[in-house]
DNA sequence: GCCGTTTTCGGCCCGACTGTTTTCAGTCG
């Protein structure tokens, strides 16, 4: 079993338990140790094996007992019980926002209640509003949640489709007719949301498509099939987004690779461009139209070279001009993850993270960077910890201490400070100004209107401490929606500034997202990606936050974390502009 | 359920908000 999937049985059954109304700490406990596993960076069967897994903070006796049960038998007798006593789909009522176990149980007790549907009905036929404790808003708010719930109900947020992609991706790349498996589509091309998961799979003769397909369609995330040819077939998926796979040979994979990663609209420019050129592009070839030859393309870039452009990368494709630059060979040189030189948000220990400090740094330094920023949470943050004055200064000793140990190597001390629901920051200035990086973020007063929450924020960008502002819209991919900041102008107020904003890599966050990320850099407004990294893991999301970057155009000089570390301490104490 | 270890049991979890109430339970971050 993979972690993610042991991660998941744990989380479940705390849902489960929960819903069991069993005690809070007994779930919690759970949900700790299901988050500790997605923190670690082996797999949970060698820890296991080895009997290191009891190091692990967090997995105690019981929890590695039933850890080991899975890792055996595929599952553990408490998981399997539990779901013999409740139906799992009433854990789905628990996901919807405003209802929790106490009221999932109560519609399952006295409404008989197992599924959204089955919600949907209750509370559409007004049966809903006759329970203790629940009122017609309350039935409104269900009917309203399960609609959204419906819209999304065909993608699936970037890092969940990537995972399910990898997943497939294995499984086509063990098949003996595979030749090779590439994600095309929408996860190609790092969009935010994905409507479709799609493979362009490789194989010697299209003779083997069928076997490949027949096997393909066994995988367990797997549902019905929704159609199918000889070559190519569409299903659907565990999570709700539709799985689609061609096979192909090797004449037809650039052009079909091409063809499938999309967007429509990009390819449907370089049709129009290809057919000015004399050539007919369609989703297995590029023909010229006077002969009727296929042109032999091996690579993308030999399609693109032929069209006369640039060749495009996929974060680009997106008919937002990218056609036109490559065609007069004004692509910018796009960011790379090696770029990147260091990471100015994550939380340890010291606050609501997993790992120590001097894990954080040691990976970091591992990843090759050459700086990270610590930055703890604020005392407001109760549920995470946050850090007193005191607790903080005593934070930035252990760094200075730290900091002995390399000289190629540098932790900044920093926080994230609270911008609390008055518009007031959770430390005061003479605090602040002993920090290197000081992020100030929103985690209170979601529901405040636009002026309230836009006032707050720019009135914490004005703020000669703060340098960068995280997570700026505080949006929850597929979970929450951004609070009713005006984006506009904080983005206006940052350029006024000189402050920075955050692009959060987290694949749950992408906040900023790509088109903000792009008016930034039209008003002059640097660029930080960090990843808020709450354990060693999670550093390595850095890749999301570049593809934002990527999509939105960014170079390297419009990300901060770009800079060497002189440069960078110099901006950070607005020494120079960025 | 995990943790600590001068502890093998007792502590861990806090405050705001919402919608329902008429004093508060449930949810959320």
């Amino acid at each position: 079993m993979r972690n993610a999937e042991i991660a998941w049985a744990l989380y479940q059954i705390a849902d489960l338990l929960d819903f069991k109304g069993e005690e809070f700490f007994k779930t919690r406990a759970y949900r700790r140790a299901a988050r500790a596993i997605i923190g670690l960076d082996r797999p949970v069967a060698d820890l296991y094996a080895s009997g290191e897994l009891k190091n692990v903070p967090n997995l105690g006796k019981n929890i590695i007992a039933k850890i080991g049960e899975m890792l055996s038998t595929g599952e553990c007798s408490l998981h399997r019980e539990l779901k013999q006593q409740i139906p799992v789909t009433v854990l789905d009522l628990m996901a919807l926002p405003g209802l929790g176990p106490k009221r999932a149980k109560m519609l399952y007790e006295q409404l008989g209640v197992t599924s959204i549907d089955e919600l949907e009905q209750a509370a559409r036929g007004r049966k809903v509003r006759g329970l203790p404790g629940m009122g017609v808003k309350t039935e409104i708010n269900i009917i309203h949640h399960i609609g959204l719930l419906k819209k999304k109900a065909h993608s699936l947020p970037l890092g969940a489709a990537r995972e399910l992609a990898a997943q497939l991706g294995e499984y086509l790349e063990q098949l003996a007719a595979v030749r090779k498996s590439t994600v095309a589509g929408d996860i190609r091309r790092w969009a935010e949301v994905v409507y479709s998961v799609d493979f362009i799979v490789l194989a010697d003769h299209m003779e083997e498509a069928g076997d490949i397909i027949e096997s393909f369609i066994t995988h367990p995330v797997l549902g019905e099939v929704l159609w199918r040819e000889p070559d190519r077939v569409r299903t659907t998926s565990r999570w709700g987004v539709p799985v689609e796979l061609v096979v192909v040979t090797r004449e037809r994979y650039w052009p079909a690779l091409l063809w499938a990663t999309g967007s429509r609209s990009h390819v449907r420019r370089l049709q129009l461009r290809a057919w000015k050129r004399g050539w007919r592009l369609d989703a297995h070839r590029l023909v010229s139209r006077s002969d009727g030859q296929a042109a032999r393309v091996d690579s993308e870039e030999a399609i693109y070279r032929l069209l006369g452009l640039q060749y495009v990368v996929p974060e680009l494709r997106e008919n937002n001009g990218e056609i036109s630059a490559a065609a007069g060979d004004r692509l910018p040189r796009l960011l790379d993850l090696e770029d990147i030189r260091g990471d100015l948000h994550m939380h340890t220990k010291w606050s609501d993270g997993l790992g120590s400090i001097e894990e954080m740094a040691r990976r970091a330094r591992e990843k090759g960077y050459s700086y990270i920023a610590v930055t703890d949470h604020s005392p407001s943050l109760k549920i995470a910890r946050g850090l007193s004055p005191e607790r903080l200064l005593a934070q930035f000793e252990r760094i200075s201490a730290l900091n002995e140990q390399w000289d190629d190597f540098h932790i900044l001390t920093g926080v994230e400070v609270d911008i609390l629901a008055d518009g007031k920051l959770d430390h005061m200035d003479e605090v602040l100004a002993r920090a290197n990086v000081v992020i100030a973020s929103v985690h209170s007063g979601f529901k405040q209107d636009r002026d309230t929450i836009t006032r707050r924020i720019k009135a914490a960008i004005e703020n000669e401490h703060v340098n960068i502002i995280g997570h700026p819209t505080g949006r929850l991919l597929g979970y929450r929606e951004s609070y009713a900041v005006d984006v506009e102008e904080i983005i206006e107020t940052a350029a006024r500034y000189n402050k920075v904003l955050e692009i959060n890599s987290s694949p749950d966050r992408l906040d900023l997202n790509d088109y903000y990320v792009q008016l930034a850099r039209e008003s002059g407004v640097c660029i930080a990606i960090n990843t808020d990294a709450h354990d060693l893991r999670r550093m390595d999301e850095i890749i999301y936050g570049v593809s934002v970057a990527r999509r939105a155009w960014l170079e390297p000089r419009h990300v901060i974390n770009t800079l060497p570390l002189p440069e960078l301490l110099q901006v950070l104490r607005g020494e120079s502009r960025v």
